[in-house]
RNA sequence: UGACCCAUGGUGUAAUGGUAGCACUGCAGUUUUUGGUACUGUAUGUCGAGGUUCGAAUCCUUGUGGGUCAACCA
């Protein structure tokens, strides 16, 4: 079990899963604990998406469980395989897994069909020739009753044979619905003779053109809960108002001889600073080429965090500490940050690279010798490996590492200061070298001392600052990419927010061109992810070719060099 | 001016009638071959008013504040 793990393993009951336990206690359902992720494939899953699916697999591993993976594909307009096969992607990614239980809501066209002829029969259904304008007026307000469609009174016979004849094709999309029959007069909006089915002729991403009347979500899902047995329906806050009408419609499939019944739970949507949650807003970013795809790094999508360097741990232990709870409330996405932090700074491998290199020249020692510095893979593992960095005469250092006039606490480089660079020797600057006319410096020109190389006894001497650098011969260029906040007002999925295109961060994508990394950072397989000395955690991109590396950086350090620069 | 849901530090959560705790953030330190990391300390909270009780964040009443609902979306 990882360090991760054991941190978050006391967390208190959440009262979802207080309701569980109560459940259990009283032998509902035969015992069973089943739960369902039922995404609609109409968009790639975004950290939000990461919240639900915690959940519901959460429960049903602690439980003994068992979840089913649903696509709820019943708006053929909005969905593409596309999206369903990213979802799949995205959900084993996280780690969890729904073994051969992949269903559609599709897979129960026919016996939701079927299901809608019995309420016909029944009297409960009808079908309404009226157009939504009309529908709509007639549904009342929040605070006025509605009134009674005139076609409510329709014969039994004539509502079959029409219903019949909307899924022959017979009629145009938007000149007739299937109404459930309720309640027009209810409190609850949801109940005045909700529309179930509806005409659609596009076709459907798995069943073509074989229907021409799709069911609407209400209808749809919690029957398709009841066809799977599922016991637990967990789902956002914004669906609480549903519940009753989840409900009326499993009263009216349930078998009265037998106590099993499905039970919607809600719980709060994640919502992050800073961060664009809504589907239909990323899909529009993705379509107008303000990101690069639903991958690109600085989207909250699952798999733009996947390839910024986010890792599936790191997320799962974000689910855990942001909690359940029915309070809508925004998380701050430093906890996010923390998060991936912590898990980086256990698996990063330390590795030098100079983001924005300055040649330094070490006067004294001998032109053209090579030594083998040893460097830590990773300081916070005791039984961490090493590997071996060139050093020479010529090395680069970070710019910023060197100030001539520097201020009182600054530990770095500067005129006769002394300092170590990491792993290898302590440097004195002796001068620079500037460039005549624009008075820019070209040059560092260092002594070092030979008795003090990491190891030695000589090593021991302190000096206050330590640099990293990486050998100017064997060091291997490349492009390192920062990303900043996509959005910069705080919460730009606020209504307030009326066009989110303002809010974008124009300065998002920064591309720095001159980077170096020691030759080690170039050497492939096990440095996926590592840590750039004092710069932050990076991850080498998928645009990455051996001629040109390509990092992103995942999440910078926390700067502590900046705090100090405020306060002198 | 309806129905339903909710209210704990700046943020997110715990305490299920019995000492208001944890994490992030902030601030201040200690350690350090990077000022990162780690560790320590510190600041800030039960929405208001009544009640029940020996005792209330918790139960009741009421006020206030917030959210959701009037798609042929999910």
């Amino acid at each position: 079990m990882s360090p991760i793990d054991e941190s978050t393993e006391k967390r208190s009951l959440n009262f979802i899963e207080t309701f569980v336990e109560n459940d259990l206690k009283e032998g509902k359902n035969d015992n069973r604990i089943h739960t369902r992720f039922p995404p609609e494939p109409n968009g790639y899953l975004h950290i939000g998406h990461a919240k639900a699916i915690c959940l519901d697999f959460g429960i049903a591993q602690q439980y003994g469980g068992k979840c089913n993976l649903r696509f709820d594909d019943t708006n053929p307009t909005k969905e593409d395989t596309e999206y369903v096969d990213s979802i799949m992607e995205d959900i084993h990614w996280l780690g969890f897994d729904w073994e051969d239980r992949l269903f559609y809501a599709s897979d129960y066209f026919q016996k939701l069909y079927d299901f809608a002829v019995v309420l016909i029969k029944e009297g409960k259904a009808y079908i309404d020739d009226q157009s939504a304008e009309e529908i709509s007026k007639q549904k009342g307000t929040p605070t006025q009753a509605g009134t009674e469609s005139p076609f409510r009174k329709r014969s039994v016979e004539e509502n079959l044979d029409l219903f019949n004849r909307m899924n022959k094709g017979e009629f145009a999309e938007g000149t007739r619905v299937l109404r459930a029959k309720i309640d027009m007069a209810s409190s609850n909006m949801h109940f005045r003779d909700p529309i179930i089915y509806r005409i659609i002729n596009y076709p459907h991403h798995r069943t073509g053109s074989t229907w021409k009347v799709y069911p609407m979500y209400d209808f749809a899902h919690g029957e398709c809960d009841f066809f799977e047995g599922i016991t637990h329906s967990l789902c956002t806050l914004e669906f609480e108002v549903h519940r009753p009408l989840y409900d009326w419609f499993v009263d009216q499939l349930k078998d009265p001889n037998n106590s099993y019944r499905p039970r919607q739970i809600e719980f709060n949507r994640l919502n992050l600073t800073y961060t664009m949650m809504s589907k239909r807003k990323l899909l529009q970013l993705v379509q107008e080429n303000l990101v690069n795809g639903w991958d690109d790094p600085r989207m909250p999508t699952i798999c733009g965090l996947r390839r910024r360097g986010y890792t599936p741990e790191s997320i799962k232990n974000f689910v855990n500490k942001i909690g359940y709870t029915k309070f809508d409330g925004i998380i701050d996405v430093s906890l996010l940050e923390y998060t991936i932090r912590e898990h980086l700074n256990q698996i990063a491998t330390r590795v030098s690279a100079v983001i924005d290199p300055i040649k330094l020249i070490i006067t004294n020692y001998p032109e053209g010798k090579v030594e083998m510095m040893e460097a830590v893979d990773n300081p916070e593992d005791e039984n961490s490996a090493v590997h071996e960095i060139p050093f020479s005469r010529e090395i680069y250092i970070e710019r910023d590492d060197f100030m001539e006039n520097p201020p009182k606490k600054y530990f770095r480089l500067s005129p006769d200061n002394e300092v170590r660079l990491k792993n290898a020797y302590i440097i004195k600057c002796m001068g620079v070298k500037k460039n005549d006319a624009t008075g820019e410096i070209e040059e560092i020109y260092c002594e070092y001392d030979a008795d003090t190389k990491s190891g030695m006894a000589g090593s021991e001497r302190k000096v206050k600052g330590t640099l990293h650098w990486v050998s100017v011969e064997h060091s291997v260029s490349a492009e390192v990419r920062v990303y900043d906040r996509l959005f910069m007002v705080e919460n730009p999925s606020d209504e307030s927010v009326s066009d989110f295109r303002e809010a974008l961060n124009p300065d998002s994508l920064k591309v720095l061109q001159n980077c170096r990394v020691e030759p080690y950072a170039a050497s492939g397989k096990p440095l996926d992810r590592f840590q750039f000395q004092r710069i932050g955690y990076f991850n080498v991109d998928k645009d990455s070719t051996p001629d040109h590396l390509v990092f992103n950086r995942t999440v910078p350090l926390k700067d502590a060099w900046g705090k100090m620069k405020d306060k002198v």
